[in-house]
DNA sequence: AACACTTGATTGAAAGTTCAACTAATGGGT
DNA sequence: ACCCATTAGTTGAACTTTCAATCAAGTGTT
């Protein structure tokens, strides 16, 4: 080790991986720190004014969306990518909070689906205030219409590579 | 709510909220679950391979680019806007591990630093790869040099807007 | 010097997430 | 009809993060 107090790990070759451009290691910690502080406040004024997290209110958007504002465990799993697991958690969360109600699939067997109720509804409609405000006065309008649209087909493709994964 | 299946929460204006159009939206969840299954897989992969989480990752980093290899308790919270509390437990489990080393302050009775170890550094020089190969197939690999300058000039500004806030 | 005030960091409990193991129902294939 | 593999969902323990409380050391005021 001797005298590299901070050998240059992000700009070198090192064996066969092809490594970072300062300008490319700068724009990709500009969106580490950038989606952290973004989801970070997002989450945090949705907690303060509705005591929902991000996640509980991406779930119920879904919900809302959905025919009979149901939807079955799995394929809401899917939708926000969770686990199965965190999902049975979440749910029973957001069912003792009476925000959502389950109920036995009458198709299949092992099925259950996930149900926003009307107070749930009540809930996402007001909530739906601070989220959409965030969107717009952290992300939009902080970006051009041509800089979002190119974050849009970014976010897209790598939706598609990496999107249909299992736990 | 008698017949409204599906109110269209995310199209219609609502007290004085203005909402997103439906290309905002679909950018906008684009980068939802495009910027979750990125953070997922990055972190996957450095898991599997080494044992390390992605937020780990970063501390590492950080610390390996300082002077000595050390930095504050605190210093360190900001770089990767994460709580103090959370820096603690996570640099108390890095230590467990011989990763990291802890230090009182010199100048500062109250101040600790953590310092990367040759096996941290060790650890870390093997993880970059892993790490630096996904940022590119992931990300580089599915953007123009446009595009990913566009991101980069995105999150620059909110990292700028809402950076620098405390817990 | 004594006082309050702020800051740096830790602690332990509560809340949330992950992981592996498990139960139960379905869907073939024979 | 019977197996066997697969799929849906849950469970509980381990782990991680958050939150509020705490302690110790620095700063400033009078």
């Amino acid at each position: 080790m001797s005298e590299s107090p901070s050998v240059d790990l992000e700009l070198t070759e090192v064996n066969d991986t092809p490594w970072l451009s300062r300008e490319q290691q700068e724009v990709w910690r500009s969106f580490l720190g950038g989606s952290t502080v973004l989801m970070d406040q997002l989450d945090r004024d949705l907690r303060r004014e509705h005591g929902l997290s991000m996640s509980e209110y991406e779930i119920l958007v879904r919900l809302s969306e959905a025919p009979a504002r149901s939807i079955r465990m799995a394929e809401l799993a899917a939708l926000v990518a969770h686990s199965r697991s965190r999902i049975t958690h979440t749910i029973a969360r957001l069912e003792k909070a009476g925000i959502v109600g389950r109920d036995q699939c009458s198709t299949d067997g092992r099925g259950v689906t996930a149900t926003l109720t009307d107070h749930g509804f009540a809930v996402l409609a007001n909530a739906a205030h601070t989220h959409v405000r965030g969107v717009h006065t952290y992300l939009l309008d902080n970006s051009t219409p041509d800089e979002f649209a190119a974050l849009g087909r970014i976010m897209e493709r790598i939706s598609a590579q990496l999107g249909g994964r299992t736990f």
